[in-house]
DNA sequence: TGCGTGTGATCTGTGATATTTTATACCATG
DNA sequence: CATGGTATAAAATATCACAGATCACACGCA
């Protein structure tokens, strides 16, 4: 809790950024499970009061980041299988949903920025790229113009974020060979290969829960 | 605007109670599409002060109950074809994800709680009852005891309020027959045939956006 | 007379801060 | 060693100050 895991803001727009800045920082993994957080702590290190943060921290609440405990301190939630395997089946559902819109209307050019981003070097330190996977796929969500599925996707990867902090820490990154499956998709992308494209799709999404549900 | 369409809250973990008063205002269908809403009238009505209805609200924005407009008030969400597409897939896909859980873990007292549920007075006013259609759905999905998707459900449920409302305002009753659907979930409950509780339940979900997607 | 424009009053949300309530940890006392 | 009370720290709420947007209305010009 000493030294700030998150960036400073500036001081406009103070929620929204607040806001990002925490967004930011689960997709990062900064976050570990059981770990408890303070209002006052997270103003502290944007350099805000505790308002901008309350508002933020309500957001994240909402969206299933951080839960209220009985004690009224904030803690993001626990480690448990059972949430990871509603966070997998809805993950699956709803982003089929996402990649169905998407191919109706992406072209060339995002596809070409797909490639970019999986070819992009990937971090030496050999910890798997958590920005990249989730450039790859809300790049490609975005193609969907959904302004329902895919807030709940985000918060779905919200919610993700924080079990990945544990994989980052556990495991080696060579063992998560997730460009594999982004391969795949893209190519089928290019053919317009719908039943392709959604296989892929689910491998991906598979992989990803395989460190954490490892008996699936 | 001049005659409180909620009621008032006691005064205790004020911040939750705003939320469930205003919650329930929309699963009520108060709000109107395109309305517009000011956290002071919000305090006012609710006989507290902004602070709590202000996180209340930042939640209902989250959820996607309310939007912020560019000129930083609140409006519920104006009626829109493509949401409402968006919002009938996700209800088909996440719903049937809760149904199939709630079906594993069922019992014969939940499916007379249900019962009692649909047998209950109709109101004599010819509107049709949303809240007891909110709670027949409901009561089935928490046997789910989803942490994930229920929350999410709900999120789709309050977006959907406001729709309702204007069902509510130009539609007689008699023409929605919600109960036909409902009836069948429940012999299907009892002979535990998941295929046709998944049936029965699709068709329940489409008829419920029927009035409002008409070309569907 | 009709229309556009400017101006001010009155809304709005935002952010900061002071006050109250609640939980927890610690220490004294039985 | 257990128990109870107190001190402390945190969150919850209320209140305040401020900036910006909207709306109505009056004024001036055609």
């Amino acid at each position: 809790m000493s030294q700030p895991k998150i960036a400073r803001i500036d001081q406009s727009k103070l929620r929204e950024s607040a806001y990002d800045a925490l967004h930011e920082a689960f997709t990062r993994g900064a976050f570990a499970p059981g770990e408890t957080v303070s209002l006052r702590t997270l103003a502290d290190q944007l350099g805000t009061s505790m308002t901008p943060v309350r508002e933020a921290v309500r957001r994240l609440v909402a969206e299933g980041a951080l839960v209220d405990t009985p004690s009224r301190t904030l803690e993001v939630p626990p480690l448990d299988a059972d949430r990871m395997r509603e966070l997998k089946s809805a993950r699956l559902a709803l982003e089929a949903l996402l990649l169905e819109e998407a191919m109706d209307r992406i072209d060339k050019d995002v596809i070409t920025g797909l490639e970019k981003i999986i070819s992009a070097p990937r971090s030496e330190t050999g910890t798997p790229d958590l920005k990249q996977n989730y450039d790859f796929h809300f790049t490609l969500y975005r193609q969907s113009r959904s302004r329902v599925i895919l807030p709940l996707v985000e918060a779905l990867w919200l919610q993700y974020g924080a079990f990945l902090n544990l994989v980052v820490r556990e495991q080696a990154a060579g063992e998560i060979p997730e460009h594999i499956h982004h391969e795949e998709i893209i190519a089928a992308l290019r053919d317009n290969d719908r039943k392709s494209a959604q296989r892929s799709l689910a491998l991906d999404i598979e992989r990803s829960f395989k460190l954490l549900l490892p008996e699936s």
